[in-house]
DNA sequence: CTAGGCTTCGCAAGCGTTTGCAATATAATC
DNA sequence: GATTATATTGCAAACGCTTGCGAAGCCTAG
């Protein structure tokens, strides 16, 4: 049925391994021999059978992706740069969903490496027990984390924005508006890239020197959170003249919670955001944020594997870290040198 | 390096097949060998390799899809039903992003066949030349077309939204609220889908009989698109009480026109879109829109071809078409009665 | 004309499985 | 205890490809 160097090699005369050689482009085939089997293969309509290519060469010419869920449009971005990557090598993704359980995560996992993909791309290794982390490091297949801290466990490479940097910006840029009343509304303390943020945006204000007045709120990371925070806190404090929000979902409930306060963004108070989620170019007004590059990011999360793919066995870990930029739109606006006089 | 069941067969000493008969769980090897043979695998820490496996059995327990942007929402929706449907029948989904690229779309599609996937989802295969889709459809392996309507070309399964009853709830559902005077933005007439909600859109306004003055305008099928022709209808035409777009981008582009003309939605004007993007939900005022099962879509095109996987060269083209429904928020409105009599 | 060196090609093993068939062991029957 | 039926197991081929090795074939040089 399916067509096989086989039925190639018969019909030229000559040995499966000189097709082979031929088509592969492979030394030693005479240039009339191989024209011949190249337009014969195509006459026949050739495909080669990857699965016994693979078997004798160990290599599948394919990597995996798993993420929580695809629909969060952060990991949409991120796996179009890393399938663009693949593809621009040769390689083909597997996409996985985990929701970030440990049980889908580990059986998928195994599933990829039966299937002896080249690399994978993990969203976290946080949910996983010390045992199965083990496992994963030791499995020989190179593993990337995106968006994690690297010093979590050893073993795998990581794919990092410059959440300091970010948070850095952030602080800077406000401070450069003239803001002197700013709050910062995050996450957990143990959530890792908030809290690079939080420390980037400090060492920002540290830097100003000075009457900078702050205000660090933790509470739920999300829109919601954020949400609650900024109604309570605005009843029960000063309204501050800038707001730094962890991500860009807590500054769309920062946003909603100063509206209905009374107050307008930007006129009363400013926002800035981050990540620069697709949303915060559409709602009103456009949200000011830190750009994360997604696109990129998995984009180099593929070069990275495709590196260590290259040396089975012999890799290590890798780490890189991504720079971030402020994109300006209209959540933020200065305080204007009277106002800030009197 | 890598264990085989050449390793385990020598440490339990039995043979390969023996070994391999009590790892799938087949009839004929006793219940004591078999349970040595588990223990001694799950010791050494086995891994079948899937890639010989496939090479026996022909199958490869992967499928894929392709489409033209997982960064647009509704895809990723798509592929999220899918990828869940795969992962419960133990299978892998590749993702590709083809732009429409119909020499992208081809690449894929070459790779895919000698990876040997048991079936595809596309996209479209609008882009393909006539020769490229026979190829395709006399492949060998199942593919299923997301959202095309069926008849286009043969050989291809289809899973589909009812566009037409769609046109005709969000229609009827106008006419409920005693609307009379409605406008339909839409697309091109050869887009089939949209011309599908215009048919059932007119079915609905037909049954109503009677004194609705309906107009239908055609133009870009998005944002902008439609941002253009209402702009240009309001300064025209006497304004309509409602309007039915024929997607929700063309929606937003219509809401944002009559805000600018000075005119509120819904309490001048209702606006009822199609999809149910995330953003509908989000926007203000919250859109009222005809929802398509996006995640049913893609679980359903996966079930169609694991069937037709099943009986490898003898199945034949399905076609599933998928209900819609309306959801309401708030950009729609009844016109009062007295209002109406007057 | 013969020896040595290249180039071109075929042979055959091997990649890790599954599976039909034959061989052996065990159980059942009389 | 012999005979037959049945349950286990091993043997070996096959899946479609790559690749090391050696056999021809051809060319060049001495």
């Amino acid at each position: 049925m399916r067509v096989t160097l086989r039925d190639i090699a018969r019909e030229c005369g000559v040995d499966v391994a000189t097709v082979s050689r031929s088509l592969n482009g492979a030394y030693g085939v005479r240039e009339k021999t191989r024209r011949k089997v190249l337009t014969v293969a195509k006459r026949l309509n050739y495909r080669p059978n990857r699965l016994a290519k693979g078997l004798v060469t160990g290599r599948s010419r394919t990597l995996a992706m798993v993420i929580s869920d695809i629909r969060n449009p952060f990991f949409a971005e991120l796996a179009r740069g890393a399938e663009d990557a693949a593809y621009r090598a040769g390689y083909e993704l597997i996409l996985c969903n985990s929701d970030l359980s440990a049980e889908k995560q580990m059986q998928y996992v195994h599933s990829l490496l039966e299937k002896r993909v080249e690399g994978i791309l993990m969203n976290s290794v946080a949910g996983l027990s010390h045992s199965e982390r083990q496992e994963l490091s030791q499995s020989g297949v190179p593993i990337v984390l995106l968006n994690r801290p690297p010093a979590q466990v050893q073993g795998f490479s990581t794919v990092l924005a410059d959440n300091f940097a970010g948070g850095e910006r952030a602080g800077n840029y406000l401070i450069h508006l003239r803001h002197r009343v700013i709050w910062h509304l995050t996450g957990p303390r143990q959530h890792g890239n908030l809290a690079e943020r939080t420390r980037g945006f400090r060492k920002a204000l540290e830097g100003a020197g000075t009457e900078v007045a702050s205000l660090t709120i933790r509470g739920h990371h999300n829109t919601e959170g954020a949400y609650q925070m900024m109604k309570k806190l605005l009843r029960q404090h000063r309204a501050p003249t800038a707001v730094f929000a962890a991500n860009d979902a807590m500054a769309f409930g920062a946003i909603r919670a100063i509206f209905e306060a009374g107050r307008r963004v930007p006129e009363d108070i400013s926002v800035i955001g981050f990540d620069d989620v697709e949303l915060a170019g559409i709602i009103r007004p456009p949200l000011t944020t830190i750009h994360q590059p997604k696109y990129e990011m998995g984009w180099a999360a593929v070069e990275v594997l495709l590196q260590q793919a290259e040396r089975p066995g012999q890799w290590s870990p890798q780490h890189r870290l991504m720079e971030v930029r402020l994109v300006e739109r209209e959540s933020c606006r200065p305080i204007s040198r009277r106002a800030h006089d009197q």
